[in-house]
DNA sequence: TTTATGACAATTA
DNA sequence: ATAATTGCCATAA
């Protein structure tokens, strides 16, 4: 099919249990592909399998989203991951938001762990 | 058909 | 310690 890579993100994706998120590197490296991590979000691009894949539940390795990729917003997004129960934190000061209203999800406490 | 770019992360200088 | 570069697969033009 379109890639054997691409197939692996989406059930690695798909497996990520409600209330937790992965980072692209994480959903990545259970792909097969550590180093992969741009290709994750792509894949999701590319067929996002609506409705099958949370695509919002994969966010970046400082714990923000996609800006302006996301399925509707990173506003958008952040009540997605609210409503599944991730626990949000404000930025650290230190490492500037990528796109999030300011917002981090708490990869300490929320990250997917296998 | 080939070339260039893409939701990032890790490594090396 | 920080900064810049590399790596990987697939898709689009």
């Amino acid at each position: 099919m379109a890639g054997v890579f691409n197939t692996r993100v989406y059930e690695v994706v798909r497996r990520i249990p409600k209330g937790k998120v992965a980072t692209y590197g994480q959903v990545a490296a259970l792909a097969g592909n550590p180093r992969n991590a741009r290709f994750v979000g792509y894949a999701l691009h590319s067929n996002p399998e609506p409705g099958v894949i949370p695509c919002h539940r994969v966010v970046f390795r400082d714990g923000s989203l996609a800006p302006g990729f996301a399925f509707g917003g990173p506003d958008r997004q952040r009540a997605l991951l609210e409503d599944e129960g991730v626990s949000f934190v404000p930025p650290a000061a230190d490492r500037e938001n990528t796109g999030s209203e300011g917002w981090l999800v708490d990869l300490q406490r929320c990250q997917w762990q296998e």
